[in-house]
DNA sequence: TTTTATTTAATTGTGCACAATCTAATTTTG
DNA sequence: CAAAATTAGATTGTGCACAATTAAATAAAA
């Protein structure tokens, strides 16, 4: 019966770590007029510059009915464009705009900001950052059997 | 610049690996009708019996915006009951029912599974979960300030 | 003791998450 | 080719999260 005590679960250090590291960010993000899921997409198109909302979803995690007014709501406030694919017309690309670019200036600071708020060493970020990924990739081959 | 790519983040296995861990847990929690923060609520409840919001609210990492709602639901459903403290009006107890009891009979088994699905050692778990509260610690001490 | 400040919940509003369903476009099969 | 299956997104509905505000009760201070 121990086993269902909060204190006993991995979940709940998992859920609540990573709700105070989103809170982390907002001050950061709020700057920026980004909430957290929007900075991961931005993330993800700086490097890329287009990308389809397939591709973001896998990168992500996330599903259409998350991405999709996600998306308009980016769009509405000028970061990137939507237009659907002339090949495929099933597919939306998701293009970054000259102000989405811009905006990676001002992002540039904030990793380093949060990891001197976090109070623990280069070596343990690194390898805990590693056990999750792997856990998390151990799921995703899960899921493809 | 390198410091901007999802790939180099640890928020981001963390925010995903959070999610995926409740996906895991969703289809246990769909045959006792629970969603996974009101199972956090149960195994509160199943060690304490008799617990107030405020309390609830600090053990979780949960604001009164989220835990009204949601505890109305389970009050619904049977599970809790909630009453205005005599002695403080401010207060709101909740309290286990029968129906709630009856209810860890079902739950006993969750963390095995979820367990077995995860394909790591228990010391790998034990470790994870020791570095991930100390981090969250780490972040609530720093609030106290 | 009356004012002031603090504390606990509830409420309101916005933005995720995600299941389930739907539509339209493309692939695959017979 | 035509019918069936698959795929990409959009839509709808429910349930968190959390900021900000409000209301009521209690505690503290003048």
């Amino acid at each position: 019966m121990d086993q269902l005590h909060l204190q006993n679960q991995l979940c709940f250090p998992l859920y609540a770590l990573s709700r105070q590291m989103t809170a982390l960010y907002r001050p950061y993000l709020e700057k920026l007029d980004l909430t957290y899921p929007q900075y991961l997409v931005m993330l993800l198109l700086w490097e890329h510059e287009n990308l389809s909302i397939k591709k973001i979803g896998c990168e992500l995690w996330l599903d259409s009915g998350t991405l999709t007014p996600l998306l308009k709501r980016m769009e509405e406030t000028g970061l990137l464009t939507r237009d659907r694919s002339s090949e495929d017309e099933r597919v939306v690309n998701v293009h970054l705009t000259k102000e989405g670019r811009q905006l990676q200036k001002k992002a540039v600071g904030i990793p380093d900001n949060i990891f001197s708020e976090l109070s623990i060493t280069n070596a343990q970020l690194k390898s805990l950052k590693k056990e999750l990924s792997a856990i998390l990739n151990g799921l995703e081959k899960k899921k493809e059997l």
